[in-house]
DNA sequence: TAAATGAATGAATAGTTATTCATTTGTGAT
DNA sequence: ATCACAAATGAATAACTATTCATTCATTTA
């Protein structure tokens, strides 16, 4: 086993801290979650929270900034795939939306804790609206797109759009609430069943 | 204006702490929420909650308890309620979950807080088991029900459930992250069409 | 009207936790 | 090797907050 250098790249320790703080919130609630916890379970010392990020505060900031920067990019990322064609990325999007890295129980909880503290606290709050924004704003254009390519008359892709994401975070309350008898492959025979009613040419088979 | 008299029935003080619990988790949220900022929001001293409740930790349990009572005892009147056909039962039921009592954005804040809260505290994750059981047995059999009457042949009664509760759940939380632009009445419209794809006969008209 | 009751109060306490910073330790340059 | 530098440490501090309980006060009873 390679022992762990003593001295690292300061982004190295800031995602290391920032995994910590999403165990940890998993572990112990955002309200249950302390300095002591978090340095504890990196195996580091209690006051390397203070060198990475000045306060607690900005290592939440930065936690919630680390979930919606990997949920946007990984959708960004199929959305500018220029190999796939609108179906396989609204596929994909699915895939990813309850693929292991994503639909995880320690950070659907993590997810969940800031979704309740966005009223109060407006920095979690403008975080979420802008992912939120950027994601439908792309996943309408490949409803629409798909809607024109296969002439579906009476698709209204904003509300499919809208109706899709609703439906996207409420299995995620279920496989983060009922974990024993609901898993990522039923959520997604459940996205998988509302799409088809919307575009049954594409999604009915396979 | 009447004073408020010092001495009132227990039940009520309980109700007042629980209400006040309720908008202070909603402003300062879980985390940020003190006994201090309780007792002043209600406007009584410090010592009642440990009168009333004993402990912060009780205090919160009722709170959560106060909510789920709330939801799964406006549901059970609907589902009981004799004068009511199976469609207009269902019907009910989405009225019930995008009314002003309940999509109240003060009370969404608190249940996502719990939720984010349940992988770490046995009680909440018990509290919320139990409701969400009861209620999906219900509405299972509605739409079992339904599917009968009207010879609906393809629809998966159980399957249908788990995506309108879903859907139902995701809903709330576009009305808590986006109030400005997503209001009761579209997250009541998006819940109808999905409706509609399963039962067009019930659904589509009105 | 006076005494008894118990609900309500809030200053004081005890416990917890974020933050600070003087010291230690590893690393790379000379 | 030695030095200089930066990263990391953790004991001490300062701030906060749940809980306690002696006291106050309104209401009821005799």
């Amino acid at each position: 086993m390679s022992e762990t250098p003593r001295s690292l790249p300061a982004k190295t320790r800031r995602k290391q801290l920032i995994k910590a703080t999403i165990k940890c919130i998993a572990k112990n609630g955002l309200s249950g979650t302390t300095m002591a916890d978090v340095t504890k379970l990196a195996g580091l010392s209690l006051g390397i929270v203070n060198l990475h990020f000045e306060t607690k505060e900005k290592l939440l900031v930065e936690t919630l900034r680390f979930i919606t920067d990997e949920y946007r990019n990984g959708l960004d990322k199929i959305f500018f795939n220029e190999n796939l064609s609108t179906e396989e990325k609204i596929r994909a999007h699915v895939a990813f939306d309850f693929s292991r890295a994503i639909a995880d129980r320690n950070k659907l909880a993590v997810w969940f804790a800031f979704w309740g503290e966005t009223k109060s606290r407006p920095t979690y709050h403008s975080i979420c609206a802008d992912y939120i924004d950027e994601i439908a704003q792309n996943l309408t254009q490949l409803f629409s797109i798909l809607k024109n390519e296969q002439n579906y008359q009476s698709v209204d892709p904003e509300l499919v759009c809208t109706c899709y994401t609703a439906l996207s975070d409420g299995l995620w309350l279920a496989l983060l609430l009922t974990p024993k008898s609901f898993k990522a492959d039923d959520a997604k025979t459940i996205a998988m069943h509302y799409l088809k009613t919307q575009f049954p040419n594409n999604f009915t088979m396979t």
